[in-house]
RNA sequence: GAGAAUAUAGCUCAGUCGGUAGAGCAACUGCCUUUUAAGCAGUGGGUCGAAGGUUCGAGUCCUUCUAUUCUCACCA
């Protein structure tokens, strides 16, 4: 690293500005490749990081790495004079420069790039790390590949630059939230904006984040769901609302959650959760055929149909199926019971609801591969959702399980205020017996009920679930730039 | 929060029974005008994660700490 800075002053020294301004950029690695023809000589400007060099006394090879892929340059010292070839031999591996030559197929075959000048555009003062490859009966083999997780995660900029496949993940990323913005909002819904400080926080069942307001001298949390104000704007009069959101939950970290996560959120008016069930099914499919060309991902070694109609099974009918045991009309102790026979130990605090939930997470969720609509959960597990239309004690909810995990999470939403106020206040009740995970009363919130909300069903879906699904990647950790570390 | 594993050169990794630290690539100096893991000859490079301890002597054994990874718990 010595060396590079004493050449940055060397090159200052000579005339050579290591930190040009700009620099005119006609085309890229990709598109030249694709576009060669053989009998043209095609002028080209072009500029990238310097990714290999080949030395070879007056005349070099070397690779560059532009946003899209990577191209070989050729440089003769007949070609660009000996000052310049000078100026080239200082140059290292992680430069960048920009090229003006022309395109042409060397030897063994390459389309290349044979430069007439180039140009310094910006000096790397540290070495990174080189990760060779090479050709063996067409396929790929690296040799020495930067893989050591705890730098990829802190350098993601390094991981970018010199494994491929990372920045492919994360264009994809890019596709996937584009697509689903431009489904939602051909519909005709509405992007927003709702608060991530909230005063109360609430629409899920999670630790917050605690943060403080100089000015007014109050504490703020961190959102951990965006729930309660898109449905006051569904109050407001909006047919349709989403937004994707940046929530936080301050719970453990593992290869399924980071603290914050980006999860979007859809409310739409005068619908209700089998409705919400055709919209999801439609919007996983057109997605995945958007950015994989496929209805078919690979993840965790299983191949997922993304091909609709999912299945659909109740709670219960999915524990009676892959449990074999009947949990229609049991009450709290019943329940308890039916789960020790399972092998499940429970925290005695917990309630039906929760047992249910415990059950189905321990024994049903891990085995639903194909994707799979989970429905009608009990009422106590969820405080926002309509009662069934016919079922007692159940809410009109489902989730989305696919690869073994919580994909989405959808309701006809309550809609009865006094109804929601009960809800609410035994929430309350369950915090005060120690249950810090039980929502708060939020008075506005009710307020807002109060004045009327349509009908309505809402989802939500994780986003970074679904980047790892339609990717096959295995961690969140993979599928988030900067995932949470501890510091250095 | 619990358990297991890992931490050695810029990167990827060896390092035997406790005896003065090794390789490949990268770097540096030569040679080389169509190479592609370019090649050939030579050179330099280390607080062995941190702090203690045992020992004549510790990369290696012991203790504590830190970070990461994996699994489990909580959670989406």
């Amino acid at each position: 690293m010595q060396r590079r800075y004493e050449e940055r002053l060397h090159l200052m020294e000579s005339g050579v500005n290591p930190y040009p301004c700009a620099f005119d950029v006609t085309t890229c690695s990709v598109d030249i490749i694709e576009f060669f023809q053989d009998e043209e000589r095609k002028p080209v400007s072009i500029a990238g990081r310097i990714m290999t060099i080949r030395k070879m006394g007056k005349a070099s090879f070397f690779n560059i790495q532009d946003s899209k892929g990577r191209i070989q340059i050729y440089l003769k010292k007949d070609d660009v004079g000996d000052t310049a070839y000078a100026t080239f031999k200082l140059l290292d591996i992680g430069d960048i420069v920009g090229i003006k030559g022309y395109t042409f197929r060397t030897k063994t075959g390459e389309v290349s790039v044979h430069a007439e000048t180039f140009e310094l555009l910006s000096k790397s003062l540290r070495p990174i790390p080189i990760a060779k490859e090479k050709d063996v009966d067409g396929q790929k083999v690296v040799y020495d590949a930067f893989s050591d997780k705890e730098m990829r995660y802190r350098q993601r900029y390094i991981d970018l630059i010199v494994n491929p496949e990372v920045r492919d993940t994360f264009i994809k990323r890019s596709a996937i939230v584009a697509f689903m913005r431009q489904f939602f909002t051909t519909k005709g819904w509405l992007e927003v904006e709702t608060p991530i400080l909230q005063p109360i926080y609430g629409g899920a069942a999670a630790r917050p984040f605690t943060t403080h307001h100089n000015a007014l001298d109050m504490q703020l949390y961190l959102r951990i769901a965006n729930e309660l104000y898109l449905k006051r704007l569904i109050v407001g009069g909006f047919d349709g609302v989403f937004e994707f959101a940046k929530d936080f939950r301050n719970e453990g970290i593992d290869r399924f959650h980071n603290p914050e996560f980006t999860q979007v959120e859809l409310y739409v008016a005068y619908k209700d959760y089998n409705w919400m069930m055709k919209q999801v099914e439609e919007l996983l499919y057109r997605t995945s055929i958007a950015v994989n060309g496929t209805d078919t991902v690979t993840f965790l070694g299983s191949d997922i149909s993304l091909k609709p109609p999912f299945r659909r099974i109740t709670i219960a009918d999915s524990i009676r199926e892959y449990c074999g045991v009947d949990i229609g009309g049991k009450n709290e102790q019943e329940l308890r019971l039916t789960a020790k026979d399972l092998g499940l130990e429970l925290d005695s605090k917990i309630g039906a609801g929760k047992i249910i939930d415990e059950i189905f997470g321990e024994f049903v969720e891990p085995k639903l591969i194909q994707p799979t609509f989970i429905t009608d959960y009990p009422t106590e597990m969820s405080p926002l959702a309509k009662e069934h239309r016919s079922k007692p004690g159940i809410v009109e909810r489902f989730e989305l399980i696919a690869g073994g995990k919580e994909l989405c999470n959808s309701f006809s939403e309550l809609n009865d205020p006094v109804v929601q106020r009960e809800r609410l206040e035994s929430q309350a009740k369950l915090r005060q017996r120690g249950d810090d995970e039980a929502m708060i009363v939020d008075e506005d919130f009710l307020r807002a009920l109060e004045y009327g909300m349509p009908p309505c069903a809402g989802l939500g879906i994780g986003i970074d679930r679904m980047v790892m699904l339609l990717c096959g990647q295995e961690s969140i950790r993979d599928v988030i730039f900067f995932p949470h570390l501890k510091p250095e």
